[in-house]
RNA sequence: GUGGGCGUAGCUCAGGGGCAGAGCACCGGGUUGUGGCCCCGGUGGCCGCGGGUUCAAAUCCCGUCGCUCACCCCA
């Protein structure tokens, strides 16, 4: 038997009808912050990746689904969204004009790692980004519509992490004074943070050790030594979310897997998921657009993680329900033309209607509309041909109706006092 | 990449040297043309794969693959 790739799973009913409602009640946040859709490619050249991500990071290092296509060129599944995003701003040359342009995208992302709960080599992310805009405003504008979204599934249990990163005017002092400081004592740091020292001084904040935590207090938090425009930038934010009652931590030892971000950068964390615990994640990278040939316009981003999502809605809320079915059971090869008549007219007023083909029982067929979840059973065989009138039963109550089958508005009646068609008819 | 747990029916799992099992699901019947509940019957298995030990292996041993959880890191 041929199986799914390690790490690649199947998205079946009834979980699809889950993302569904994700992305619906996303799509309709995103238009009401007037964000508009962009659909991406999947695979983009190795090299846009490398110089956004950073060639030090984990992604890049280690996770990178990459390989040489048949000439050659190394081209890479995309492991996350905003290069890619910031690759189609500068190409289609998007950067015309002062308003801030407002994207987002959703699909699949790559990163070959070891599956674990909550984390697969294929996973879906929504992503947001607005490109040209550096107000502190705007970057409490993309929390607000993170938490929108999140709060119109009704997701519980979440919070918010938030950090400052500083800028190319602040951070590279700091991180002197971090090596510096690990200069000094590195045989206290444990053999990872050895090596992330050398790497990415600042993802020493995230281990756990005690020892290395120890030897991080003698050192103030990045946050701490952030330059006057960072500073003020952080405090028009933070007040920002204070004037909107949005409840957040600050964490300073957030530090994200990927070097763009300056400034601002936030997570949405749970407590139900297990060890995967980020639901969203992003923050600001203002010098990621002219470092890959654009503008020098500043920008920020985030990406809501679909699998995550989706364990939590399943964990937190009941089966999205589904539009009444009205299942048409057929006796006899004579009736199955009226029926697939009948199932047709229904079908084009927008109202859901199936039947079945294969010439079986009543009782099968009823078995099978039950199974179903139909609201409506119509019954039809040579007698109804015949009067020009079919049992309609009604599934929950068990009651059934003579309705004419001359045409569909006897069925519609019974159904549509439930429901319109999706049609809106 | 490292470590733990688990691989037996479609699903959840029992069985730990001697006939391959249960519950659920599925199909049929009880009801000549009426679902759910109930009763009766049935289909369905390379016991993950390969090797070894043994008269005999789902069971013991070795290897391997897969799944899963965790570390690392992140969505």
């Amino acid at each position: 038997m041929i199986k799914a790739v390690r790490g690649m799973k199947d998205l079946l009913p009834p979980e699809t009808a889950r993302w569904h409602h994700i992305e619906t009640i996303a799509r309709a946040v995103f238009r009401c912050y007037g964000f508009q859709e962009i659909r991406l490619p999947l695979l983009e050249r190795t090299e846009l990746f490398t110089r956004s991500i950073g060639v030090n990071t984990d992604i890049v290092e280690k996770e990178m689904y990459t390989f040489p296509d048949r000439h050659g060129e190394s081209l890479t599944l995309r492991p996350e969204a905003t290069a890619s995003v910031v690759r189609a701003f500068i190409e289609n040359r998007l950067d015309q004009g002062a308003e801030v342009k407002k994207y987002f995208t959703m699909g699949p992302m790559f990163r070959y790692e070891r599956p674990q709960k909550g984390r697969y080599r294929q996973f879906h992310q929504i992503n947001a980004e607005a490109l040209g805009g550096d107000a502190p405003e705007l970057d409490a504008e993309m929390i607000l519509l993170l938490l929108e979204i999140l709060e119109r599934l009704q997701i519980k249990n979440l919070e918010l992490v938030f950090n400052s990163l500083g800028c190319s005017q602040c951070r590279p002092a700091y991180l002197l004074e971090l090596t510096a400081l690990f200069a000094r004592g590195l045989r206290d740091l444990c053999d990872d943070c050895q090596r992330r020292s050398a790497v990415n001084p600042l993802r020493v904040f995230d281990c756990k050790s005690k020892t290395c935590q120890e030897l991080l207090h003698q050192v103030p938090a990045l946050s701490d030594q952030l330059c006057d425009d960072c500073q003020r930038h952080e405090q028009r934010v933070l007040e920002l979310l204070d004037r909107f009652g949005v409840p957040y931590r600050k964490n300073p030892r957030l530090v994200r897997g990927l070097d763009y971000y300056t400034r601002t950068a936030f997570e949405v964390i749970t407590t139900e998921l297990g060890a995967q615990d980020a639901v969203a994640g992003g923050g600001r990278y203002n010098g990621l657009i002219r470092e890959l040939g654009g503008p020098d316009h500043p920008a920020i981003g985030f990406a809501i993680g679909e699998e995550r999502l989706a364990a939590l809605l399943s964990q937190q809320q009941d089966p999205i329900p589904a539009r009444p079915l009205l299942f048409i059971a057929v006796l006899g090869r004579t009736a199955l033309d009226l029926a697939f008549d009948l199932v047709q007219a229904v079908r084009r007023q927008g109202y859901v209607a199936d039947m079945d083909f294969a010439d079986r029982s009543l009782k099968a067929q009823m078995t099978m509309a039950n199974r179903r979840g139909a609201s409506q059973v119509l019954i039809v065989g040579d007698k109804e041909l015949a009067a020009r009138q079919a049992p309609l039963k009604n599934m929950q109550s068990g009651q059934q109706q003579m309705v004419s089958i001359e045409g569909p508005s006897e069925i519609l009646a019974a159904l549509g006092s439930e429901t319109e068609g999706v049609y809106g008819v």
